[in-house]
DNA sequence: CGGGCATGGTAATACGTTTTACCAATTCTT
DNA sequence: AAGAATTGGTAAAACGTATTACCATGCCCG
């Protein structure tokens, strides 16, 4: 409501000075009380300085966009907080995009990336985002940070240890005395399935076992998905012992379709899901998971994009290692042969 | 990066011109060819208009920023999935901000309120939103919108049916048998919980019954702080049958603490709480729940704000009734005297 | 006492849109 | 054929900020 002007006007100076005071610019030399005057002018008119107008000036915005494949996922809640923090710390606020709310949605984003209203693109949801706003980003030069993702285009990545995460739960089972273990895995083509898939192999060569591409099964990241999937797989391999998810909203959904079926978890089927949920232990069968570094994935995005002048250009970042959070979901086979 | 000045020099027009044709000035004559002309201009430099620029122009950005409380509560994210699908139809951009993550967080909003940035507040997180922005949001008119909250400023309401759904969740407690029913609340002083409560005592009277005000204890919306009060609670009063619980994720903690302290649900205690959850049925004892309309309250206050010409003021607008969900925390008490 | 240099500022411009007021040329009307 | 009306635009101002270049005065120094 209140200008600059307004301000200048009030305390006896120019627009000139009030923003160079309000901005500290060391080279104004000012008395004291001309000053204090400004700031008294300020405080008294409840004076912030038009968002709006600063943008224009300055190309830049302060807002970072986030697009998310889905709100509702707690997985990338728990990512949220993450780049809420980091956000927080440099006084950014983030925009959130929903990309499986629709057209309109896209088309927003699309003007406010051309529009230059956006200073970042954090990007969970690749492939969900249109060539056209990837594109524009790119002439426009603004920063895009692609999460486990590996779109054919020049942005950072942040990297989650996916592919020891699998590794990880791979081995869990067979320390259990599995040897025939499937992959409930999420949407095929995607990098971090591709690279949880690697985990698997790896894990298994490393004992000595032959991982069988038939059993592995790809999903979407929800629950019906999961229980669908489960349910195709065990009634192709009855003889699977062990089941790694890498979803964990899809492996809730396969322990309730399992479950279902008349089969046990984890008497008849161990399973080991990717992510962590703050409600994993209170499940019909708490579940145990490999829990990933989603915040320190959210904050080192917003990080990467604040601290230090990031440009666009290509990087890629790690984060910390995963962490078995051992639960219930997991026995020894033989438990099996024994009921 | 391309302006309209470029296109008007690209077309051999004037910018206004430009300008009308996009906004699909009715006013403006122009002849067919000449509008192609621009039309081309704009497809061949892939022009899009500045944000920042008709932001200040109009005063208008296009943004409403939603203050939550902790995006990572499912029963938020619920919301935010309406306030998403709203959005989108209006062509509106939702910024989120987490009002746990800080002093700089505030500050950031306390920047956008005042810089005009914001076309509207949301407010889920009442009571940790600082009156300096909610003065600012007031004095610059920024319409303003509270989510089942009754912080005493001029601004519209959403209202959830809180009454009902408790008055649903004591009817069906009674409808089993139960006659002793305690409340594990939220946070005292928040209108929801006055209203919970309130419906509470109302279907307890309405069949008979006292509501002792001594069966009912106060906690945080999390899973920690519900397994503390319901150890309180059952504690104190161990002839509790029945508990309605305020918050799905204490409700949660609570089922863990009871069955660690030995009793079962739903043959010792039975549950039922109010907000459903995705997952609600997966749990150890799949918990009996009031859903409520959270989608339509995040949708309804995005058309409240965008659909009609939405000033500051003080508006009342209700949601859906709420719906029980009946699973198997619940039994008749007879149960308990039989085991 | 005159030149130089600090001190304490000012004035102007650009950022990119939108909109209002205006205007030249052509066509219609009588 | 002259005035009115239409067609097809143009020009300029305003939104509020940040920044660069400039400038008046007073003082010091020689």
């Amino acid at each position: 409501m209140a200008t600059l002007s307004d301000i200048a006007r009030e305390a006896g100076v120019s627009s000139g000075v009030v923003s160079r005071v309000i901005n500290k610019d060391a080279t104004l030399r000012i008395s004291e009380e001309t000053r204090d005057r400004v700031l008294k002018a300020i405080e008294a008119l409840d004076y912030s300085p038009n968002i709006a107008a600063q943008t224009l000036r300055s190309s830049r915005s302060g807002i970072i966009a986030v697009i998310l494949h889905d709100v509702t996922n707690p997985v990338y809640a728990e990512m949220m907080r993450g780049a809420q923090a980091a956000a927080a710390r440099h006084e950014m606020a983030l925009l959130v995009f929903d990309s499986a709310t629709g057209e309109e949605s896209a088309n927003r984003l699309a003007a406010m990336v051309g529009g230059g209203a956006l200073d970042a693109l954090i990007i969970q949801a690749a492939g969900e985002v249109s060539d056209a706003v990837l594109a524009r980003a790119a002439s426009r030069k603004i920063p895009t940070i692609l999460l486990q993702a590996d779109l054919d285009i020049e942005a950072h990545l942040i990297r989650l240890p996916d592919e020891d995460a699998a590794d990880l739960a791979t081995t869990h089972l067979i320390e259990h005395g599995h040897r025939k273990i499937g992959c409930l895995a999420t949407a095929e083509g995607m990098l971090f399935t591709k690279k949880r898939l690697a985990g698997w192999r790896r894990a298994m060569k490393r004992h000595g076992l032959k991982p069988d591409p038939a059993s592995v099964v790809f999903a979407a990241s929800d629950m019906g998905a999961g229980a669908d999937a489960a349910m195709d797989l065990i009634g192709a391999h009855p003889d699977l012992t062990g089941l790694v998810c890498f979803n964990a909203l899809s492996a809730i959904g396969a322990m309730r379709a399992i479950g279902n079926a008349g089969r046990r978890v984890p008497e008849d089927l161990s399973i080991v899901a990717i992510h962590d949920l703050p409600f994993a232990d209170v499940l019909a069968t708490p579940l145990t998971t490999i829990a990933m570094p989603l915040h320190a994935m959210g904050f080192r995005a917003i990080e990467l994009v604040c601290g230090g002048g990031l440009k666009i250009g290509a990087s890629v970042v790690d984060t910390p290692p995963p962490r078995l959070v051992s639960r219930a979901s997991v026995a020894s086979p033989r438990a099996a042969s024994k009921a």
